[in-house]
DNA sequence: TTAGTTTGGTAAGATTATCTGACTACTTTA
DNA sequence: TAAAGTAGTCAGATAATCTTACCAAACTAA
């Protein structure tokens, strides 16, 4: 066996998919099995009183285009609704609705169920040491700093 | 402004994503260009000597069928060559080519230059810990073991 | 105060990445 | 040696993304 280190981008990726993956099991059960990835990447980066698609776009790094896509499924789901800006006539404030007020908690426990396996896996104290290097890491490599759910 | 820990879920793709745009943009300057995300991410799970594709599906985690289509597209470019399989004549293994060696040691040193600037910013004993973290998750969040570049 | 520039968002059309289901050809096993 | 399993392809559908072009509102500066 090849016992190369592994290069660091694979070993964030690894994880990081291993999480996805089980919220989104965890979602279909619960009965939000009509959200995908790329809806939720944008979905999880809704500011609490409301986001403009143009924020939303950045802070995913996709086009505007493609975000206005997402948020019409997401809309169209019952998700999100637009509101108009009350600050600027041309834009609208894209906000979590009811439904997906009610598929946050529900992403939340799952994310918490994970990371307390993790904790179980590692120690507290590597798990603590984790979790300060990614926000230290988070300080040179994300553009967009506003802390998110 | 919000100061919720965030989902380590969440601090774990924003690295990884950071690290894939540098790499990407290092090697469109390089004058590889034509390589997709999709495309790199099967390409980086080749064994040194040559893969079945489905075992480069499963290790991506996406179908045969979206396997052999990147590969497909990995081959026109020039990055990779099928060979049959001596041990199976069903099966051909998925080599790296010439090209694809060439641009191999070109993203090895944009990824060792990226690692030096976190190791720059979190220092030597936290970088030294991250790293030990998340190859101990990987124990627990990645099925397919097997070290890879 | 109005003309030019910037910003928020939409429209149309193409491309890329992915899936499911069905199939062929070879291999392994009972 | 027949049945079951595995490697890979084919066909068709859908999801996610892009580029280019546009409109309307809002700023900015002469």
């Amino acid at each position: 066996m090849d016992d190369t280190p592994l290069n660091l981008g694979l070993l964030l990726f690894i994880p990081y998919r291993a999480m996805e993956s089980r919220v989104f099991a965890a979602m279909a059960e619960a009965g939000f099995g009509d959200v995908t990835p790329a809806q939720a990447r944008v979905f999880q980066r809704i500011a609490p009183g409301g986001s403009r698609l143009t924020d939303l776009a950045e802070q995913a790094q996709i086009t505007k285009q493609s975000a206005g896509f997402l948020v019409d499924q997401l809309e169209r789901a019952g998700f999100v609704e637009r509101a108009p800006d009350p600050t600027d006539a041309r834009a609208r404030l894209v906000r979590i609705s009811e439904r997906g007020a009610r598929a946050v908690p529900l992403a939340a426990a799952v994310v918490a169920e994970v990371e307390a396996e993790w904790e179980a896996h590692l120690g507290k104290q590597r798990m603590r040491q984790l979790r300060e290097a990614l926000t230290r890491l988070r300080e040179i490599t994300d553009p967009y700093q506003r802390a998110m759910q």
